[in-house]
DNA sequence: GTCTGTGACGTACAACGTACGTAGAACGTA
DNA sequence: TACGTTCTACGTACGTTGTACGTCACAGAC
């Protein structure tokens, strides 16, 4: 029996076994042995199964709401639970970025966040923006990511090298820090600049 | 004569005009009033073409160095030309951050950057690390503002309106920021975050 | 004149999303 | 058992996309 959820499967299995560009609708009914059409009968459409996708994706987010701790542990964990999803489901992950299916995020994190920066003793309006600004530096971390692997595959074999032969007085700081520069660890990148807001957020007046 | 750039240009403006959906091969050469194929005699294929306008358009970055100020107003006017190019190609700029074309920045805007964050007082990892994040953010910033403006196209006449016809218990910040949350102010929005940013990065150690 | 590019173009093809019509299976009702 | 209804899987077909390939006109060198 064909079913929604069994498309949305297949196609999540797709696009993280073959990237992006290989979900189509031919190739989710060849996955799951059947006729284009039939999917038609269960989605109407490919923007459809996108959103299914996010979806799925996103329900994935741990909320566990724990509120002994204080409000920058209960953020850190909130963050990185869309971190842990984006691990989990790189290539979907980046499908959802990019093509802003849907609420981009469910309705539910976002509650956890605002509750989240009330505890924290910030207004209304205060605690929207607060949101908004970290809201856009995960997505941007997760962009950044991808464009980092794409970056790395398009370069030469040694990177590094490729940005050291660069002119030295033209751009001294590039060639000093060729090797920084294509260093990639994410995790770490991530959770510099996840620190970095947070002890902003902080230091910001009630 | 056809031209790379006349190329380019006309792709720029259907892309500015009619959104990224509609930039197709076949549409350019309409616009420049030529067959399909004689575009091929200057640009290899769609995605160099893509490549090509991100390469245009980030030409546009206003990079000029004014070495007697601090290093905050320095680094607040390279992220703002930015933002500048963004207002002024909204349409390219979505294509360019969700295409991750080429090298999403070019070099000249991360030696700038480094500088910056060099005068700042930083040894090189962290400067890497710090522009990491501070791109990272005005990536995700470009990303969540069309992602609103298009949560806005989708939802009802007065979005306001249903978010507060949430369940008030299951989501009772949502629903007291419901003004708040479908308000869009993107350049403020912006502003908060930066200046969260600066402030966190000036009080790191060196 | 002839030769040699070079660039504009037409045709053609594979892959895509999907509108539409059909056929068969499952089921309640008589 | 017979019949009508509903649902779902499917085949065919169309328009649109990127682009490989071959052709053809024209410009400049000799």
């Amino acid at each position: 029996m064909l079913t929604r959820k069994r498309i949305v499967d297949a196609a999540i299995a797709l696009v993280e076994r073959h990237g992006e560009a290989a979900l189509s609708m031919r190739a989710v009914a060849a996955e799951l042995d059947v006729a284009v059409m039939s999917l038609y009968n269960h989605v109407p459409n490919k923007a459809a199964l996108l959103d299914g996708i996010a979806y799925r994706v996103m329900s994935g987010l741990e909320l566990d709401d724990d509120p002994g701790v204080d409000w920058k542990t209960q953020a850190r964990t909130l963050i990185r639970a869309f971190r842990r999803v984006a691990r989990e489901y790189p290539a979907c992950m980046n499908l959802i970025v990019t093509h802003s299916v849907e609420l981009p995020f469910g309705i539910k994190p976002v509650e956890r966040a605002l509750a989240i920066t009330d505890t924290a003793g910030f207004d209304g309006p205060t605690s929207v923006k607060v949101m908004r600004a970290i809201i856009a530096y995960a997505l941007g971390a997760q962009l950044r990511e991808t464009d980092m692997v794409k970056m790395l595959d398009y370069l030469p074999p040694d990177p590094a090298a490729a940005f050291a032969e660069l002119d030295p007085v033209k751009f001294p700081h590039v060639t000093a820090l060729a090797k920084e520069l294509t260093a990639h660890d994410p995790e770490s990148d991530f959770e510099f600049g996840l620190e970095l807001f947070i002890s902003a957020i902080d230091a910001l007046p009630r």
